[in-house]
RNA sequence: UCCUGCUUAGCUCAGUUGGUUAGAGCAUCUGACUGUUAAUCAGAGGGUCGCUGGUUCAAGUCCAGCAGCAGGAGCCA
């Protein structure tokens, strides 16, 4: 179904001419249906007008992608868009988001007046109707000669913020409601969208079930993150109990709730019944972290399987990376080679030493032809203390022996200057990791796994989890971790319990490496950060 | 949260040792031109130099505080 706004004039227009079956007239607002008259403009009046798609829609229009992949040969086409650049009075650069490459749409000479072309302007919205013919000029392919030019929606050039020039990221975040008018970001996000949908047909295709864990929960001991507290309690006026501390029974669940840090819990609920879920949504964390790499509401993706010790984890992660940045280049090619195009002009500013080795698709194509390094912690740790980095004391954070926790210098040495790729790392010291991390034999490590990614650090966290009851509890006893909050939790362990695992992958950390975008605000339509909730 | 840096026109940036009326490119507006490729050419408009206070005969420039932004660190995905 397609729905559009149209004044009243037009609806009568459309329905005298009878090239529209209007079949219904719809209220506005929730969109439910008013009135039912085909053929009546009169019950349309400040509606919106709802046509079936087999009757000839009213903006039966051609995607300029499609169009750009056919033969010019004087075919009749309509497209709709914005104005990129008009030039000379007579070329337009039409863009409609399918792609970055515009059509140009060539305005023959005197068949339109001088103020209605002054009307198209940057951004300015048009419908175009004409024919697709050879290009006279070299820069592109094919022209649309146009017959008819409807401005569907003016642009005021002197206030519009985008200018047909290089705008830098950082002004361009202040506008971020306009940016995806930028071929940066047209492109970013598309790819965004193609590693989303790559993500679900992964899972699908081997059979996960796609599991929506709640947004808003009650338990505050996972321990991943500061949190959000969600409440509908007055802030003047907060009902207190005999201790005076807020009374969480007076609030809207009766208890205290937060915004998820993390569906893990309850995705080890779905993963002992169905065997492998997976979860993808959005995600919390209120700590005052201002990097590249963090935001307070990211999504996350986060598998879970029974039946599965750490190696399959590992596995499942790495071929699941893959596939995701294989279908990004199998699908997305011409926004990649752009994207990689950017990010090396953006390079040529860095000092060599920074500079990636690789261009983008060539460090994607790596990724995909070699296997990624797996090591254990202990092993890392004996590779940083013997490097030259480290006898050197080039580290400002020394390497002081085995149990310490892992800085990103340490990391960043490992998988860009030593391996020089994805480097999984395994078999972590308990005390620097969460309760839930299933022990192993030598009583000192426990199955965790890491996947650093060149870059961007830490890309992926997972473990294999702790199934055996009495083991979980002591560990959450040794954590401080109140049992009673997590009583579902444990009963995975009483009733039934198997070996599993599982790890949370950051989407837009992913989304970093695929696009090369270096800051995480850049990758995310809307951004959450510290003191920023514009849009 | 800590460290460092930045803040001058719509955008990107110059602005000397503190010294006359703060400049450029792009954008915008006006006009010209018309097969252009971020079109080109000519002209015009556009500034409380982030904010507050201080030093000085004199502050865009020096000092202090605050704010915003960026980069790095910590926390992590």
């Amino acid at each position: 179904m397609f729905y559009q706004p149209l004044s009243a004039a037009s609806i009568r227009r459309f329905c005298q001419n009878q090239k529209f079956l209007v079949q219904h007239a719809v209220c506005k607002g929730d969109g439910s249906i008013k009135q039912s008259h085909p053929g009546n403009a009169a019950f349309a009046d400040e509606s919106y007008l709802c046509c079936s798609q087999k009757i000839k829609m009213f903006n039966k229009r051609t995607r300029i992608k499609e169009l750009l992949a056919q033969e010019p040969a004087g075919q009749e086409v309509t497209v709709m868009g914005w104005v990129r650049t008009f030039r000379n009075n007579q070329f337009i650069a039409l863009n409609d988001g399918s792609t970055n490459n515009n059509i140009q749409v060539v305005v023959t000479l005197g068949s339109q007046d001088d103020d209605f072309l002054k009307r198209i302007t940057t951004s300015a919205s048009l419908k175009v109707t004409g024919t697709v013919v050879p290009s006279l000029g070299k820069g592109q392919r094919m022209d649309l000669n146009a017959t008819r030019i409807e401005i569907l929606g003016d642009s005021d050039a002197e206030i519009y913020p985008l200018q047909p020039k290089k705008h830098s990221l950082e002004f361009l975040r202040e506008i971020a409601h306009l940016r995806f008018r930028t071929n940066t970001f047209g492109s970013v996000f598309r790819v965004r969208h193609a590693l989303a949908f790559a993500i679900h047909k992964f899972f699908n295709d081997k059979g996960f079930v796609y599991m929506h864990t709640p947004i808003i929960t009650a338990s505050d001991a996972e321990g991943a993150g500061e949190m959000f507290k969600v409440t509908t309690l007055p802030f003047d006026d907060t009902p207190r109990n005999e201790e005076g501390a807020v009374n969480f029974a007076e609030d809207f669940f009766g208890k205290a709730t937060n915004l998820t840090v993390s569906g893990q819990l309850e995705g080890e609920l779905g993963a002992t019944a169905f065997g492998d879920i997976y979860t993808f949504g959005p995600t919390f964390r209120a700590e005052n972290s201002n990097t590249t790499r963090h935001l307070a509401e990211f999504w996350m993706i986060e598998p879970e399987m029974a039946f599965s010790d750490l190696e399959d984890n590992m596995n499942l992660a790495e071929e699941f990376i893959r596939y995701i940045i294989r279908y990004a280049m199998d699908n997305n090619r011409e926004d990649l080679e752009f994207l990689a195009q950017r990010l090396a002009e953006e390079e040529k500013q860095l000092p060599q030493e920074k500079r990636g080795e690789l261009g983008l698709i060539e460090k994607l194509e790596f990724v995909l032809n070699n296997d990624f390094e797996r090591i254990t912690y202990t092993e890392a740790i004996d590779i940083l203390r013997e490097s030259n980095y480290n006898k050197k004391k080039k580290f400002q954070y020394p390497i002081t022996g085995w149990g310490m926790d892992l800085q990103s210098e340490h990391e960043r040495y490992l998988v860009e200057k030593h391996f020089k790729k994805p480097v999984i790392l395994s078999n972590y010291p308990k005390e620097i990791k969460a309760f839930y991390m299933r022990q192993n034999e030598d009583g000192k490590t426990v199955a965790a796994m890491d996947i650093l990614a060149p870059g961007i650090g830490e890309i992926v966290g997972g473990s294999q989890r702790e199934e055996r009851f009495e083991k979980l509890l002591s560990r959450m006893k040794d954590m401080h971790i109140p049992e009673e909050e997590l009583w579902w939790y444990l009963d995975t362990r009483r009733f039934g319990t198997v070996p599993h695992a599982g790890f949370g992958l950051g989407f837009e950390r992913m989304v970093q490496f695929v696009t090369g975008m270096t800051n995480i605000r850049d990758v995310i339509a809307f951004p959450r950060t510290p003191g920023s909730a514009e849009f």
